[in-house]
DNA sequence: TTGTAGGCGTTATCAA
DNA sequence: TTGATAACGCCTACAA
């Protein structure tokens, strides 16, 4: 059953006339072959069905074109839509996305980087975990580019692309105090990633800062059914919040649809929603949710840049302020 | 820079104090070694941090673990569901998922499969678009398996795993003369990609084969969007349909959210609605969406067990039959 | 521009 | 159980 029948270089060679360098070289961009010499080869390529194979050449070259990408929950819309961007970008340069998909646990993510050794991955692009500080060494001591996506923790040798989501927490506090709320919120999941933290931290930091109460309550992961839940609890207080900032936007989905169809509340009159992600779903009419922007397009094309240009060796960190878009669920703007 | 420094099994030996071919020995799993090689190889390992390359062990085994997932819109909810699935299994297995961004163009389906055959990889998914069966029959020449996911079209020496989609059509037009409904409408892209024809077509025959008339409305892309404009196109007709299956969840949003907040009108009082795929925000309680379960898990599990077992060479096809999840967008059930 | 020779890191084979 | 040796398919000098 396994038996493989691919065609080498050599049997292109015999059947062009020509040296097995010879084809080696009419599919190595740049080299110097006659216009006679490539077409015969090209030919006889063709009518063999002859692939270079990119394994013998990554063994070579040392250069596997492989670049692993590591996620957790990648059905989530964020994620997928960065997945996407990502793949793209990469297919863009020639490279190819190995997905690895792990658990929550940061034993998983240290897993498939040293599954991404083994592959000789030129890079690995992490979304989710934070693997140890042993194993990223490593990656970086083999000459793997390392590329941390939200993770908000110093890897020696890596590019880290991070959002500023104190600042942005901070932004939303002024909204709701434009849209003139009074009691406000935060629902966060309590799974503690440092950009859930983050956002946590700043919108609460810029209220005290104003002098305001916030009540904070988490629970669960980042999905939709815990933004049920928590609006459940806030909205049960006695005194209720006229305005929730989510720790992301399937959060307030839930959230929103718990408070109008459970709370019959009015968004945004009786309260007010605001996100962060920039989901696809947030936009549609039952929704219609103010949002921050994760710019997804610009990150991925930062890493991907980044692998190919040949940069310096001490670590990067890029900061980017996601844009607040207004939509419905606040009012004013 | 680029000088990817890695550790080789031979480095491993000499530290060790054993040859070559007992590193070897020691990685691949039931070979013959002693407890105390074993234990010295593992240790010596452990000390430069080896990792075996599995571009030669793909190289020397014929066997890359390798396994191409061909998608295009990877990042709708449907899609992404079904890669998580997908790589999850393959993991399991030890084989990774090499993940390929296409654009609705078979052509670079075509090149996709290319890339897999470049890479000796042991298999390729196609869950977009259909390839030219040259190549395909190239991909199954050289030893590579071939699974088509709800394709519809035959090619030689491939899983192909198809919904029973007329068959689904069917019992949604059963459902619908249940609830009472008279005027009966299908909405579907104009994609023309074959299940969502099939979904079409037998939705139309049930209706015809009991005298009973559908409108049937075609625009843009499976997205919600589209479900916008179709539900404005079917809602602003003289006799409007008081029900309508759509010939995905996605659409069936854009359907749902444009009947109730445009037109006013109440789901399912004034309209049902079914959907198809059973993406989780029809699960969300501004939709509850009654819609047919494509068996993601099922289909993965399918797909990737499969590959790892020897199967016989002639084409398979496998049927199955989507569950209908009776949920508030249709009345009586 | 072309061909020859050697090596990349691994595994399979075979003899010890 | 172990070690030497020959592939695997390719690329890169080097010499012609």
């Amino acid at each position: 059953m396994n038996q493989k029948i691919f065609v080498s270089a050599k049997e292109v060679a015999d059947r062009a006339g020509v040296s097995r360098s010879a084809v080696s070289r009419t599919f190595t961009p740049g080299a110097s072959v006659s216009e006679e010499t490539r077409r015969r080869v090209m030919e006889a390529a063709e009518a063999l069905g002859y692939h270079v194979n990119h394994l013998a050449r990554g063994l070579m070259r040392n250069e596997s074109g492989l670049v692993c990408l590591i996620v957790s929950e990648m059905d989530t819309p964020y994620r997928s839509s960065l997945i996407r961007a990502i793949s793209h970008q990469l297919q863009a340069v020639s490279k190819i996305a190995m997905l690895i998909n792990t658990d929550r646990s940061d034993k998983s993510v240290d897993d498939a980087l040293r599954l991404a050794i083994s592959y000789r991955a030129d890079a690995s692009i992490i979304l989710s975990g934070m693997p140890d500080k042993s194993i990223t060494d490593l990656c970086v001591k083999s000459g793997q580019r390392l590329v941390l996506i939200n993770r908000d923790e110093e890897r020696e040798g890596a590019l880290m692309i991070n959002l500023n989501d104190r600042e942005a927490a901070h932004r939303a506090f002024i909204a709701f105090q434009r849209a003139g709320c009074r009691r406000l919120a935060f629902a966060n999941s309590d799974v503690g990633t440092p950009s859930l933290k983050a956002r946590e931290e700043g919108f609460v930091a810029a209220a005290i800062e104003a002098g305001v109460e916030v009540i904070v309550e988490r629970f669960g992961p980042t999905r939709y059914q815990s933004g049920v839940i928590l609006a459940q609890r806030l909205l049960t207080r006695e005194a209720r919040p006229d305005a929730i900032f989510c720790a992301n936007d399937l959060l307030a989905c839930g959230v929103m649809d718990t408070a109008r169809h459970q709370f019959k509340l009015t968004v945004p009159d009786d309260i007010c929603v605001i996100g962060f992600d920039y989901i696809e779903q947030c936009s549609w009419s039952s929704y219609d949710l103010t949002t921050f922007a994760q710019p997804v397009d610009q990150i991925a094309k930062e890493a991907v840049s980044w692998l190919t240009h040949p940069a310096k060796t001490d670590s990067i960190a890029s900061q980017i302020s996601p844009e607040l878009v207004w939509r419905g669920s606040v009012r004013g703007g």
